[in-house]
This record gives C-alpha cells, structure tokens and sequence, in this order.
RNA sequence: GGUGCGUUAGUUCAGCUUGGUUAGAAUACAUGCCUGUCACGCAUGGGGUCACGGGUUCGAGUCCCGUACGCACCGCCA
C-alpha cells in the first residue's frame, strides 16, 4: 500500500498512529543532526523528521533528496515540540522509520510554491509541475464543486444533461468556426460548434423539455485575459416557457451557486433595459458595484455657451466621482491620457472641480456663465469635493463607450471595484440587430433564433433596426456571465427574420434547413439561456484571467505553449484528406 | 489588421534616462557547518550568445530600425 493517509489530514488526535504516506518532497531543512522534509499531495503538507541519532542511515538518506522527488514514508504520527500555526497539520510530525524513494526529479525550472518565481510564459509550459501549486489547484477545486452543484441544481429542476456531437456544420453569421477536415468525404468539412444552439432546439422539439449540458465551445477568434478559443458553457433550454420563467431558474441557479460555493445569499436581481444599460453606464454589461452613473447635459451644456466642442456634439455625459475633487492637474491630465489613447479614442476630457464653498471651478469657466455652471452642478447633483468629468462627442454609442471607460478607471482608483462584492443584475431587452457597417446590413445582435417581442414584430417591416428581442444578459460586476433568449418556434417567422438579415430563401434552406424542417412538426414554445462557466468560475475565485480556472490553456496567440500546438501535419495525412497547404509568401 | 508594454543568470528582476573597467541583486542550484526548523540560519562556489538581425559610433546590454516571442487592449468575438 503506497499510503495508508493523506498529507493533509493528520491533527493530534492521530499521535502515536503508525502511518504510511506517499508525497512530493517540497522542500527539506537540513539542521546538522536532524533533518525536516515537507511532504505534499493534493491535501495538504506533513512535516517529516529524520533524526540522526536514531538512524544515521536513513537521515543521510534523507539529506539526499531533492525539490518534487516522489518518496513514501513509514512512521510514526508524533506532537511537535514547536508548532506550526500557519499549518493544518502544524500540531503533528512524523517520525520516520522507513524511506523510499519512489522516483527522484529533476530541479523544476520555477518554484513550487505559493508565490511562485516563474513567469507565465513558463508555468504554462510546465503546467503540470504549476498546477502542483496550492492556489492554482484550488481553481480548479473550486470549478470542480462549481459544475457539480450546477449539476446538482439543474437535476433538481428535472433538467436532463444530454450530449450533443462536436463534429457539426460550418454556420454563416457569428464567430469563424473551427473546421476538421473529412477524409470519408472529401473536400468537406465539419466545423466545432460555436455552442449547440440549435441541436438544443432541436431538442426541444424532441420533447426534452428541460435540458442542459456542460459543453465545450469553438470560436475562432482572438483571444483576451476572458476569451479562449476552446471554453466551457452550460447551455440549458426548456420548454413551453416565457422570459419570465427562465429568469426566476436561472437566477434561482446563480443563488444557489453563491450559496453553496461562497456562503453567499444574493438579492433578488434587479432588472435592467439594455436602454437604460447603455443610457445610465455606456454599456450592456454594467459594472453595478459602484454606482456614477451617466447624467446626459444636452440641455446644460450644448448651445449655452461659446464652447464649441459642446455646441457640435451628438452627446455630452458626465460622471461625478464623489470627493475627487482634490485631484490635482496632473493627475487629471493622466486621465485625459487615458480617454485619448486609441483603444478608447476620446477627444478630450473637461473637468469641474467642486470647491468646499460649492463653488464650481472647471476647464471650460471662460464658455459659461456661472448660471450655466451653477446648472452644471445641479444636474450632476455634485457636492462640495466633488470631481465632474464630462465626455463629448459626435457619436453618442462611441462617447458613451469612452465615459464608460472613464467611469470603471475612477471606479477602480477610488477603490469601488472589489473583488470580493459581487452585483448581480439582469440586462433585458436586447434590440434584435445591429447595424454593421462593415457588411452593411442588420446582424442578429443575439443570434437568428431569437424571438422579437410581441409588440414590436409590425416593426420588423417599418422599422427592423429598433425591434426589441425577447433576450436576456446576467451581469456580474460587469461581467457577460450568461445571456440567452425565447426563441423562435414558427418557421414563417424564423423565415423571416432570415429575410431581414440577408439570406436568400435558398441560403436559409440550405444552412437551416434541418430547423425550419422540424418547426414543421410541432416545435413547442422554448427558450434558454448559456453561461460562461470559465467566466462565472473566474468570478468566483477573483481571478484576473479565465486562464487560471483552466487546467490547460491556450496563450495570448491560441497556442498551448506545453503541447506546442498547433502543429504541422504529415504528408501522408494531407494526401489522406486531399489537402495542399500554401503558406503565403514572407 | 492595429496600439502599448516587455524580452538581461535555472527563475524573478535591476542596470538603459546621460553609450566607456570584470553586467549586479534576490531566489534556485552545488559544497560545507548547524539537533526544533517550517520564507531556517551562516559560509563558499558555479552559473550570462544581455531574444534575433541590421544600423549609428572609436566603442552598444544601453541609442535607432526591423523580426520573433510574451502580456494587456482595440478591431473581431451571432
């Protein structure tokens, strides 16, 4: 037997117990005549002592290990004479009568520990001797518990987890897609899905009522500190259900998650129009920790004055940083910096100061008269040592997009953004399209399965552009974690809503076919929603990347530095599918 | 496709502003000492193509240009 307990679970009461333990060497203290091993598994760290008074052979024996050999150990559970506070097992050692090693090392390239000396490039390179560290398992503890409890609340629901295929279609609209080539068919390709949207639906058809699955999705696009380009959603769908029903499940999930997993009990989720989301915050995922929100000052600021920065905007906004009056100039000119950088892309930035007397002291007072200012403070209910920051521009999306910028930096500098609080909210309402202006024409903003409302669906023929969808967002401290939607059930109408994005009556048959098929036979009313569990798990642990819940994750350019794939195929297997590889020139 | 930052010992970094003697620190590693350590301590030692290519210069780790790689972001991500 290679061990008979675990390194983390022996406590005083286990003194004088004979014990077998098997473990990594984390380090060794050498002290001359005795000598102190930590040993580490997955639960924990036990002190080893070697004295060499009792057996000189087996303390020289220890004095040769090295960092991360494999050994067991025979010995006997023992109290220490000085304890360990910072350990679990800090009461107790053990002395050991019998060593072997079970497979030496070679000296890892970073430490195993806590805080690390290895950079990140190299901890991915050797994620298996970087998930040997505490903190790096625990994520993937965490998002372990995170997927059962999940699964443990849906099958409490009645869901059923049903697998749906990983080699599917290449689908027009969304992300690129993965394509795996066929050898049986040549020429062809199958594509990974993007999610099982519509084999959920097809499910639905099925008569499966209430399903989910933890899946695995394919987007073939650049990657950020929250995107990869393999990442893990639970995707549920049910039946014969309307918004609100989905709403009350779903939040009832993440109550229980915050319950089980962070002893947390959450609020019931406010509610929010994607309208008054991009009105009050600049975005559809606000950050609701903290509150400055946008005030609009059309009315105050354009036209009543000579500066003409504010006389040609589309939108004037501000926000009021409570007591950050005290900024100086040079910290102001840093922040009118950070909205000037290209990633943001603002023109400028004015600011007005809100003195102790109340008075208003701003870039702009040569334009206004002090009524217009007096207005100006009004508006933006601004008390004494009170900052304003206003952003202006041409284009209300884009400068509400760059005040929303500006908001979360002064959210963070002033502290407001911890990340042990968590405000949860839905986002509701969605406009079924966007306007893009690089294929000029609507795109679904959700997706093409997503039901208009009701009420709007005579403007789908007036007026497609301002047609709201029956389509939902759960925020999480300005976090997309989940989005989903009621989805469409009529094949004429689903027909029509691909007329509104451009497809042809032959290309919606050709790619969608198989759904405006089933529609045919008795589609029940559904709908579903998606979370990011990598997204979701991240929150949780308050971890600055998803990369940290995963074991192992592609890099900043979607390669997986371990594996060092992608990689070059043979000859042989080219010939095989009826593929010719022609790298461009340079 | 774009913007910014970075690349120096096994590792994490300093050195670059203002070019000039033998490129440093910490940690890791090795050896020795040490009987209650747990970030053990002390001493000694080895360890460098300063990412790569080009340029400026009497002289480049340091300045300039390019390339590669990494990270963050914009575009993109129904």
């Amino acid at each position: 037997m290679f061990r008979t307990k675990t390194c983390g679970e022996l406590r005083l009461a286990n003194v004088g117990e004979s014990v077998t333990l098997s473990g990594w060497v984390q380090r060794t203290r050498k002290m001359g005549g005795m000598t102190f091993a930590d040993l580490r598994d997955r639960y924990g760290i036990t002190q080893l002592v070697f004295d060499e008074s009792t057996d000189a052979a087996l303390c020289e024996q220890a004095n040769r290990l090295g960092r991360e050999w494999v050994i067991q150990v025979v010995g006997e559970v023992s109290e220490r004479q000085s304890k360990n506070q910072n350990l679990p097992t800090g009461d107790i050692e053990i002395i050991v009568r019998q060593l072997v090693v079970l497979n030496e090392s070679a000296v890892p390239p970073f430490t195993i520990e806590e805080q690390s000396d290895g950079g990140d490039d190299l901890r991915m390179k050797y994620r298996y001797l970087d998930l040997r560290r505490p903190c790096v398992r625990k994520n993937l503890e965490l998002r372990h518990k995170f997927a059962f409890e999940v699964r443990r609340y849906l099958d409490q629901q009645g869901f059923m987890e049903i697998e749906t295929p990983v080699l599917v279609n290449s689908t027009p609209e969304g992300a690129r897609d993965f394509v795996v080539p066929s050898r049986m068919n040549p020429g062809q390709f199958y594509a990974l899905p993007q999610s099982p949207q519509t084999l959920k639906q097809l499910l639905m058809v099925a008569g499966m009522d209430r399903y989910f699955q933890i899946v695995k999705c394919f987007r073939d696009e650049d990657l950020r500190a929250d995107r990869q380009p393999e990442f893990t959603q639970i995707d549920c769908e049910m039946s014969f259900v309307e918004q609100e029903d989905i709403l009350q499940m779903f939040e009832g999930m993440s109550r229980h998650l915050f319950k089980t997993i962070l002893n947390i009990d959450i609020p019931t989720l406010p509610r929010m129009t994607w309208a008054d989301a991009m009105k009050y915050y600049g975005s559809d995922k606000p950050d609701t920790r903290f509150d400055m929100k946008f005030v609009e000052l059309m009315d105050v600021l354009k036209g009543t004055g000579e500066f003409s920065v504010f006389n040609e905007a589309e939108y004037i906004g501000g926000i009021c940083c409570e007591g950050q009056a005290v900024y100086t100039r040079k910290q102001l000119d840093q922040l009118t910096d950070f909205v000037r950088r290209p990633q943001i892309g603002a023109k400028g930035l004015v600011y007005a100061r809100v003195g102790e007397d109340g008075t208003l002291k701003s870039s702009v007072d040569k334009f206004y008269s002090p009524e217009v200012l007096e207005n100006l403070k009004n508006a933006m209910q601004a008390k004494p040592g009170d900052l304003i920051l206003i952003i202006s521009g041409p284009d209300t999306l884009k400068a509400r997009k760059q005040l929303c910028e500006l908001r979360l930096e002064m959210g963070s500098r002033m502290g407001l953004r911890p990340k042990d609080k968590f405000s949860c909210l839905w986002v509701i309402d969605f406009p079924m399209y966007e306007w893009s202006d690089e294929e000029q024409r609507l795109m679904a903003m959700h997706h093409p399965f997503t039901s208009p409302k009701p009420e709007d669906i005579p403007l789908l023929d007036t007026d497609p552009a301002s047609v709201r969808a029956n389509a939902y967002d759960m925020v999480i401290n300005g976090v997309e974690v989940g989005g989903g939607s009621i989805r469409i059930h009529d094949a004429k109408l689903q027909q029509k809503i691909f007329e509104i994005l451009g497809f042809t009556p032959e290309q919606a048959q050709q790619k969608f076919g198989f759904l405006m098929n089933a529609f045919k036979y008795g589609a029940p009313p559904h709908g579903g929603l998606a979370y990011g569990l990598d997204r979701f798990v991240s929150l949780f642990a308050q971890l600055d990347s998803i990369r940290d819940c995963i074991a192992f994750p592609k890099n900043n350019s979607g390669r997986d530095v371990m594996l060092d794939a992608p990689g070059f195929i043979d000859q042989s297997q080219l010939d095989e599918l009826c593929l010719q590889i022609d790298l461009p020139k340079e």
